[in-house]
DNA sequence: TTTGCAATGTTATTTACTTAACAAAAATAT
DNA sequence: ATATTTTTGTTAAGTAAATAACATTGCAAA
């Protein structure tokens, strides 16, 4: 297999994009299907098919000619590229309607990653098992995090409290933190990190249908 | 102003910078301040500043030396170029944990767009005033839509109903998507998509922490 | 003054990503 | 058998985005 640096040469794009094959994959999979054409990807994924092609031969994977991917083997090897070895636990920080939310969508589904804890300051909240997993009190996240052996850090907290909280989380020694509150925080550099804002995505949405009208026709599809 | 074609050739990346610019900097004007330098928004953005600066030249916008930037003035030119000019009306499909958490997250903010109005089948939510804005069934999504003008939508049904939904919306002649459900859907040329899933983030982000473990040591910052 | 400095604004270069072009192979049709 | 089609795999070319380089300006300090 890849050793780490062909690993880490793969481009970002390419990561992002073998994360959303496997998704559709198990999906194909669980309709009983066991192969799959790169052009049936990436209809699926909007782009073309060259690009599948590309990324597929990126990891280094060959499927067979007029019968396509092995679906199967196909999703183990994104695993084995994308995935760790062992499980990579998971906290949400701020256990509100998002953190409930992504909390849910997780829970019972297949992966290496896994919510094992919530933190939250609402004493209504702490102690108690919230969607399947125990809410602490973030005093208490330096214990919870080094016990449970948690990696990435979810934060879903108030935005005034995000740079607070993302302290703490990179204090009890997180390595990683997706931050979707609209305040944007500050970690080292060993600390990997990605934002997220919806506010974003619909302002750039609002932007290019109001463009699309604008010019009464119409605009190519999304990024 | 910018025409409609300089409008349109602005980087797709630049728009989205746009929108998280204005908003850290209406932070900064609650905090009083008057003007701020590139590298001032280049930290809170965790970019370089000569890409701010390069942002701003592309719409136009010229700081003064030594002073940096009006803060008012450009949040009005951001406002000018990516805002509407009249309201944007949006609509959330699927009043769960997620579409009553992004309702709540925006309900109340300034924008030139507002959730006028939620969709679900849950006949206990149809009918009722949720999070501020009202419920109403699926079969009134034409009329709905037609009346209050809405423009976009925000998809958060379980993923087995993304489909339906979508054409649904589709059908009623809405004309941008924000898909937060797992299942690619299909629109035609007509209409903006943008899909997000957070697993893809979640796990693109374990895949760089389990690099970094491996290497031990840093990887550089997100996307 | 005039020199240095700290900032902006712009062009040039580099890097990252995507798409196009095409060769090769296997199945199918002639 | 031979040609045609369909699909993969790879290299080459093209686009888009980010960064670097640098010219410019006006204030501040000497
Ligand atoms: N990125 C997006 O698309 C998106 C969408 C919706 C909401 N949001 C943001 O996500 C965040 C949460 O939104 P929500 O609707 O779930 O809010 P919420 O108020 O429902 O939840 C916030 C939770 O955080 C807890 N909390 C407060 N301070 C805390 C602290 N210091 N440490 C730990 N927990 C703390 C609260 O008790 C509450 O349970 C907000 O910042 C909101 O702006 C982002
Ligand atoms: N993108 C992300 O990061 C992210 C995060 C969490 C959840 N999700 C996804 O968002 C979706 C919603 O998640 P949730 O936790 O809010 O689920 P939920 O079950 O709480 O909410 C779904 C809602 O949709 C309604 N609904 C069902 N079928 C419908 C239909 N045909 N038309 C209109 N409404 C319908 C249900 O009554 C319910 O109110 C799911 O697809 C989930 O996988 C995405």
């Amino acid at each position: 297999m890849k050793d780490h640096q062909e690993l880490l040469n793969l481009p970002h794009k390419t990561i992002e994009r073998l994360s959303q094959y496997r998704r559709a994959l198990l999906l194909c999979l669980e309709d009983g299907r066991t192969h799959i054409f790169s052009h049936e990807i990436a209809k699926i994924q909007h782009i073309t098919p060259v690009q599948v092609r590309r990324d597929l031969m990126l990891i280094g994977y060959s499927g067979t000619l007029r019968k396509g991917y092995n679906i199967r083997e196909l999703i183990d090897l994104i695993g084995e590229i994308i995935d760790s070895e062992e499980m990579i636990n998971v906290a949400v920080v701020g256990v509100g309607n998002l953190g409930r939310a992504l909390i849910k969508y997780f829970n019972g589904k297949r992966h290496k990653l896994y919510i094992v804890a919530g933190f939250d300051i609402n004493p209504e909240k702490i102690g108690k098992i919230i969607n399947g997993i125990p809410c602490f009190g973030t005093e208490d996240m330096d214990r919870v995090v080094r016990e449970k052996n948690i990696k990435i850090g979810i934060l879903t907290v108030p935005a005034a409290n995000a740079i607070e909280s993302s302290k703490r989380l990179v204090d009890a020694g997180i390595k990683g933190i997706v931050n979707y509150t609209p305040k944007p925080i500050e970690v080292p550099d060993n600390v990997y990190l990605e934002e997220y804002d919806m506010v974003t995505t619909l302002e750039k949405v609002a932007f290019y249908v109001k463009m699309a009208e604008l010019k009464g026709e119409k605009v190519e599809g999304g990024n």
